[in-house]
DNA sequence: ACAATCGGTAAGCCATCACTTACCGTAAGT
DNA sequence: ACTTACGGTAAGTGATGGCTTACCGATTGT
């Protein structure tokens, strides 16, 4: 049930951002935070979010910290979808096949 | 920025339910609220979330309004959550093979 | 026609949460 | 040793949002 806490993590769009912005390669709390409109505990608050969810991890960098994607909470939000997907697909066509009552269409 | 919603609109656990809800088929604005812990104008209001999102879609069924899932909103996520797939897995990898400095170990 | 069911909307309340400033531990530079 | 850079945490505040009850339009049944 961790792609409950990825979907609320995922939810914030500055959260998301950051997340977003870790794509183009790892980053630190500073690094973030001056690309961000805002503050350096604001980031390091959602990177606690993002790390909860298991959607980044860190790494001791000397006095820094580097973040990255951590690939565990985005396989588990993905295998959650896909479970979506093909009944999604099959309940879509046959809602949209069924017009309603098979002969009819009545017209005063 | 569609996925935008849809992440937002997942986000909630009563608003997950009810989309979980609606994986096994097809139900009215009643069944949910029945099925679940909150009233029925409550349901409504999630159910207009997930569809603003791209989520689920309607369709009347007499005086009632049956509620399914949209694969729209739900490809778009995947799409979304594809684009960070496979740059997380080399970004990790890459992270994890290097052990800080190539040649070291210092143990006083 | 009337009565009943179904569902969307409005108004209001309360909890959650994102952000700020202030503080403190830790690691590197001199 | 001191000083500086980096980052996580605490406390407080304002806004967002999910829930409720009350109301109203629309459709079906008698």
């Amino acid at each position: 049930m961790a792609y409950g806490n990825a979907l609320t993590a995922l939810a914030d769009p500055t959260r998301r951002r950051v997340f977003e912005r870790l794509r183009s390669g790892p980053a630190s709390v500073g690094d973030l935070a001056a690309e961000l409109p805002v503050s350096r505990p604001a980031v390091s608050q959602h990177l606690k979010a993002l790390k909860i969810a298991g959607l980044v991890t860190d790494k001791p960098d000397g006095a820094r910290r580097v973040y990255y994607i951590d690939p565990d909470g985005l396989g588990e939000l993905r295998r959650w979808l896909d479970q979506f997907w093909d009944v999604a697909l099959e309940a879509f066509k046959e809602e949209v096949e069924k017009p309603r009552k098979p002969a009819g269409g009545k017209k005063p």
